[in-house]
Formats: structure tokens, C-alpha cells, sequence
DNA sequence: GCGCACAATATTGTATACAATATCCACAAT
DNA sequence: ATTGTGGATATTGTATACAATATTGTGCGC
């Protein structure tokens, strides 16, 4: 929440910069973002915040009362369930489709982007979520969709949004044998075997922070 | 065009007036919308024009370029047909959890929606438009998932935008019988027929649009 | 007649001023 | 003590003013 690079844009820049601080987990899932003082912290005016915080808002990232401002928006229990039930299938279809149309650079991407993952050190929790990101956006990017991709990104925001409400940590000791299940199958164009592994990977995935979300109070 | 109403914030009229005009085709893909015209059309400031259009470029339905204003989108044929593979997965979803997942009153309202569209001439485009919309929301809606409905908002205004750059007509000899189909099996509780269905319905109504885009060029 | 440079114009981007609404604290009435 | 009312304060919502960038058109040179 300190410095901050501007694009071209002033408003641009505010986006990418509190976008960042959501998904990182640096502004707390129910904190209030007031106008003036994001304004003054980065030495711009209110409007491009307001911009900011409108694109942030219809993101799904924020909430907005009239005439109450925003606060980093926080899933019901029931919410997270709802976006690991759609998760799995777009993972799933995603795998799939990578499958079916990965090109040669995307392999050598996907299997860059599972080493840096392994290669992390298993008690860094930011790192782990990172990276993990990073593979799931390989995969992704590797099923050449458009209309997908923007579809998931809709879904990384809220998993990001479940995931620092829970802090449940990333290990598990499956966790590395189904990553490296659903990047064979991926490389091996087996698209079948490519969506069951991204499934079950989600599932299992889900049945862990969703364990972790259900104890707490559903605002 | 021509008078609006507001909710309560002035943005939110502008908004929902805007989306509309979208959504409905009366703003042509590609079309251009300057700040200063559309702030004397609806009679207010340029800052609530300038927010609604910040939020419907987030959702997809403009683009915007630094310094050159923003314009309705217009989606390649790629785009479109990979809007229709991901709908296709989703739809396919809703209508599978639809299944499992409607209360009596859902049921009463898909009945309904269903009849109002048999009942529409065959001839009015826009209502036929509309009114497969509402049916296609309400099974979205018995679904009982939120992340899966905020994510079909975004495909619906998608494949809106599509039929407004082909202006294909809804009506085919199967769309009726697919739709019952449909129905029958989500009121049945039978997921699996709901589900293939729905994908088999997104898969004839795709190949229907999409044979009508890939004529024309794809800027 | 064609093309480039440059100015005139228009439009977007940002900042600030003003209005409307909500929040909060003090204080009184029960 | 608690609750309700009122005003003071703060914050959001809207309008407008100013700055920066793009577009357009005109004139000059070739």
C-alpha cells in the first residue's frame, strides 16, 4: 500500500495496484476502502479511485452500499461451495480443451510453471498460492478460449477472495502426485483423463477449505 | 434513448439504461458512445456516464482505448464459438443442478417461462429474443448456485452480443422440442438427461449462429 | 494533385468544488 | 441505565473546471 507504478492511466494504475492488495490478501476480506484516504496514500485524486473502485466492484472483488463506500467483499459458506461446484467444471474443461489444443510452448509453460511450483518451499504460504495460481492460469491459457480465460478469471478472484478468509494452506500431501497426474494427461493430449484429473484435483481442493471455511459464521 | 429511470443513484440509471440499450441492440456493435452526448441525452453530468460505461466495459459489453473513448464490442468468430463451447459446459451445469436442486415454486416458473415463449409470435425477433433469455435465467436461477449465475450473466450478455452482429433468427424446427425436452427432464429430477439436454440445445443453437457469422469478416 | 506539418478543435483524463446522505456523539427524556 | 432525538461531522454522489491527448482540417511546399 505504499508506492505504486502507473501504466499510461492514473486510474489504471489504482486498479492493478488495490486489485493486487485484494487478491495478496493485504486488504482484508470485509475492510473498508475509504475514497479520500486511498487517495491521499497514493497521492492522486478521487476520481480515478472511484474508477478504480467501480471496475474493482463489478469485478465481484468489492461490495457497494449507496452512499456507504466499499469493503472487500466476503463469501458466504455456501457462496465458496457454489464456486467450487462451477470451478470444476470450468477446470475441468479447461484441462481438457489444453488437452486438445496445446502447443508446444504451452507444454514447455506448463511444465515451467509446475517446477517453480514444486520447487517452492512448502511453508511459504503467499509463494505456494502464487505459483499454484500461476500453473491453474497455464492450463488455461494453454486451452486457447477467450471467452474461458475471462471466465476464470472471474473465478481465481473469488477463489483468492475464499482462500484468504480461510488461510487454509496449500499442502496436501496429494496435492503434488494430482498436479503432476494433470500435467501428463495434458501433454499426452488425453483430454478425458486431463478433465478427470482436474476435477478431482478441485474436489479435493474444495473439500479442504471448504472444512476450514464451515466452522465460522456465514455473514 | 430517450428517458430513463434512476433507481436511486443517478450511475445506476445510466447503468441499467445503457446495458439495455446494449443488450437490446439498439447501440450497434462497434458503435461509439462519447460522454459529452450521452450526458445531454439523459441530462446529467459527465462523472455518472463516465462510471456506468467504466462498469459495462468491465463486463465486457464495451471497449474502451486510452484516450479514444469507449465503443460497443464486437466479438470475432472465434470469440463467438468459443463463448458457445464454455456456454455449452455451463448451461449443460445449470441444467443438471436445476434438477436436483428446484422447489416447487422454480418448477411453477420455468412451466411459466416456457409457455409465454411457445406463445410469442414467431415472428417478433426481440421478443423471441427475450423471452428465451427469461427461460434459460429461470433455469439458472432453480439451479441455486450463485458463482454459476454471476457467471451466466456474463456468457448471456455475450452471446447477446453475438446475435446482434448476426441477427439470426431464434426460431428452428428442433428449438421447441429441445426445450421441452429440457424441461421435462429438469421437472423429472433426471440430472443427467438435463444436462445433455441443455448441451445438445447450446450445440444446434450455436451451429445456427455460428454459420451466420462465418461469412463476415472478422475484425 | 499529393503529402506532410502544424494549428484548431474536440474528447478524454484528472482534479476540485458543491450537494446529499449517512454516521456518530452528546444529551435529554423515560 | 437505556433509548431516542438532534445536530455536528464525515463520506459518498454529482457537477464542473482544467489539463492532456487524439482527431481533423487547412495550408504550404513539392
Amino acid at each position: 500500500m505504499t508506492s505504486f507504478e502507473r501504466p499510461t492511466l492514473v486510474r489504471d494504475g489504482v486498479y492493478d495496484h488495490l486489485r493486487r492488495a485484494v487478491l495478496d490478501g493485504d486488504l482484508a476480506p470485509g475492510e473498508r476502502l475509504g475514497e479520500v484516504e486511498l487517495g491521499a496514500q497514493l497521492g492522486v485524486s478521487r476520481t480515478p479511485i472511484r474508477e478504480a473502485l467501480m471496475r474493482l466492484t463489478q469485478d465481484g472483488l468489492l461490495i457497494a452500499e449507496a452512499n456507504k463506500g466499499v469493503r472487500v467483499r466476503t463469501l458466504s459458506a455456501a457462496e465458496a461451495r457454489d464456486t467450487y461446484v462451477v470451478r470444476e467444471e470450468l477446470d475441468g474443461l479447461a484441462a481438457a480443451l489444453a488437452a486438445q489444443h496445446h502447443t508446444p510452448a504451452d507444454a514447455a509453460a506448463l511444465r515451467a510453471a509446475l517446477n517453480e511450483l514444486h520447487a517452492a518451499p512448502g511453508s511459504d504460504y503467499r509463494a505456494q498460492t502464487r505459483l499454484d495460481l500461476a500453473f491453474h492460469r497455464a492450463i488455461t491459457h494453454a486451452a486457447h478460449n477467450a471467452a474461458l480465460n475471462d471466465l476464470n478469471r472471474d473465478l481465481e478472484q473469488r477463489v483468492a477472495l475464499i482462500k484468504h478468509q480461510t488461510r487454509t494452506y496449500n499442502a496436501h500431501p496429494q496435492t503434488d502426485a494430482q498436479h503432476a497426474a494433470l500435467l501428463d494427461a495434458i501433454l499426452a493430449r488425453d483430454h478425458d483423463a486431463a478433465r478427470d484429473a482436474a476435477r478431482t484435483h478441485v474436489r479435493t481442493f474444495a473439500a479442504l477449505v471448504l472444512n476450514d471455511l464451515q466452522p465460522r459464521s456465514t455473514p
